[in-house]
DNA sequence: TCATGATTTGGAATGATTATATGTTAAAAA
DNA sequence: TTTTTAACATATAATCATTCCAAATCATGA
């Protein structure tokens, strides 16, 4: 029987980069997250497993991962960076009350502006939801 | 004679906030500013005018006028916060070389994914677009 | 003019991220 | 397998943006 294992959202590690067993357990972790964690949350979820996790070494990881294009560093939350395995061009919702930062992966046809291509090259775009989610609306009806 | 103004973009100071020299000066670099400056840039600016101006009443000023809703913050650098005087909805390119923030004015009609509005209430949305300026692409072809 | 709460200020504190120095190890060569 | 070594992990210090704080000052209304 083959192992078990989902299919990866999550490139790997790129070039030349050392399999080691710190980056593997980020790389698991980080495999079809969804939750656009920060660097601390995924210090605490990899020390658990992980102990002797430095958090140095998450960084380190995150950087290389962002540098290999298998990560994509957000910067939607202004108070710390979080990090997004879904290289793919998608969008995000984000709950003005509890932060959550939610997945739009419909493709939305952004007709773009001719100001804008007159004379830059737009390489890519991304679309911010701003609103209140599922969650937050229901709790503000009590 | 009216006392010559020039249309203000910025709306000014809110409620019973009081007109200090310090905000008035903070208002006046801002007023039509298109720039979106991070708060040392702000402090440098009006540092120059108004000499013994403290930082925390920069950040001071900033938060004010916020919460005012005269002013936004900007998620968009993830290094350090930038603030825009213009509060209409509009959007954003970013050169991926010069980190210049460049507005885009143009209207963009956004076909609200349904996904999104099935759940959660939409209050507004952001573009972010990136690329290369106009100056910098010029410089690449050197 | 006076009283007073709002505001300014400098400096200390915090929190995220980066840099450095040193011991460790994955991986390739022998 | 053993050797070799650049890449890596780690602890810790340093940096940088932002917030907090306590004391001094000021704008504004009575
Ligand atoms: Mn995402
Ligand atoms: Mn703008
Ligand atoms: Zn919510
Ligand atoms: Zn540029």
């Amino acid at each position: 029987m083959k192992k078990q294992k989902k299919k990866p959202a999550l490139k790997g590690l790129g070039d030349g980069l050392k399999r080691t067993p710190q980056r593997l357990a980020i790389l698991d972790f980080l495999d079809g997250n969804t939750s656009h964690p920060s660097a601390e949350q995924v210090y605490k979820a990899v020390s658990k497993k992980y102990q002797s996790m430095s958090f140095a070494t998450v960084y380190n990881t995150l950087h290389a991962l962002t540098k290999a294009g298998s990560l994509k560093e957000l910067g939607i939350d202004p108070d710390r960076r979080r990090y997004d395995p879904n290289t793919a061009t998608h969008h995000h919702f984000i709950c003005l009350k509890c932060k959550r930062i939610v997945d739009v992966m419909d493709e939305i046809r952004i007709a773009l502006p001719k100001s804008a291509v007159k004379e830059c090259s737009v390489v890519d775009s991304h679309v911010e939801f701003f609103g209140y989610c599922a969650a937050c609306k229901k709790k503000a009806k009590s």
